[in-house]
DNA sequence: CAAAAAAGTTAGGAATGACTTATATTATGC
DNA sequence: GCATAATATAAGTCATTCCTAACTTTTTTG
């Protein structure tokens, strides 16, 4: 399909640095090394180093002291994580009620290693059942009617 | 709530290690190095290695050339993770229709990421749609025809 | 029961990944 | 042009995970 000769396969970690360098630039139009260190709380030296990974593996235009930007594949990409953390985060939170910082967190983890075929999947879940409900709230008043019921009889 | 020191914190690898030795005992009754060895394809050695940081971790009995086995915990913890790995793998084949192979793939690698509180609601969200089916071929007839149209308005 | 085979252990080391601090370099605002 | 803020590089730490090769213990079996 494309060129992939598999040394541009990303980490979880490089992903979460590509995340962060979309994320900004949505945020504010442009980004710097300073920002990310900020966002991701490590040093401005492992940003340097992350960028230089994710520019040797074509995801990124980095030179020194130049301004950074994606490339095509890199926005491609980037998206794509952006995407998978936001619907996860969606369906952790508003499906299964889980408490917002928790959803967040679990999403971020886990969006490293959901195939895209799952999200997809995962997404269409999420509006088949949200669709069919007649009033926004109720699927939460239903869902965790049924969760107390569970809980109660398991704990019996 | 108990004694956790933190450095008793598994890596995925040495889930995966406690989970295979669980996996066995269930299937055979006892396990030897070999067996894990096997199962997760990774030389003899390195499941010695496993096998001593996971009893250093206070999850299973081990000494030297003797028979191995889980503590309290690690039965625990153990059974949990398996737990993980096989609710995962039913609601990825069985919920979103992925193809088997995937589902297991995919559950194996989300399962050390994945907190029991959104386990458990997981759980529950499988039930609660699965049970309310007539049924046992509605949600797949169902779920399946809603992605198709989806699939095909997205792509017009 | 003793040798051979199988299983398990140990030591030592390589590769990777993700960080750090400390020092140098560049860019920019004034 | 110079100070300072931002970046970059060098060099090294630390933890994981795995390997091979050589050794020891256990098991099998003639």
């Amino acid at each position: 399909m494309s060129e992939h000769f598999d040394d541009n396969k990303l980490s979880a970690s490089l992903e979460d640095y590509l995340e962060a360098v979309l994320a900004v630039i949505i945020e504010k139009k442009a980004v710097r090394a300073k920002d990310i260190a900020d966002r991701l709380s490590v040093s401005r030296s492992s940003v340097t180093g992350a960028l230089q990974a994710l520019a040797a593996k074509g995801y990124i235009h980095y030179a020194p002291y130049d301004v950074i930007s994606l490339t095509d594949e890199g926005e491609k990409v980037a998206t794509m994580i952006l995407g998978k953390h936001n619907i996860l985060t969606q369906f952790f939170a508003k499906m299964l009620l889980i408490e917002p910082g928790l959803a967040e967190e679990t999403a971020c983890k886990m969006e490293h290693s959901m195939p895209e075929e799952v999200i997809e999947r995962l997404t269409c879940l999420y509006s088949f059942i949200m669709d069919s409900q007649k009033d926004p709230n109720e699927w939460s008043t239903k869902f965790s009617d049924y969760c107390k019921k569970q809980n109660k009889s398991s704990k019996a």
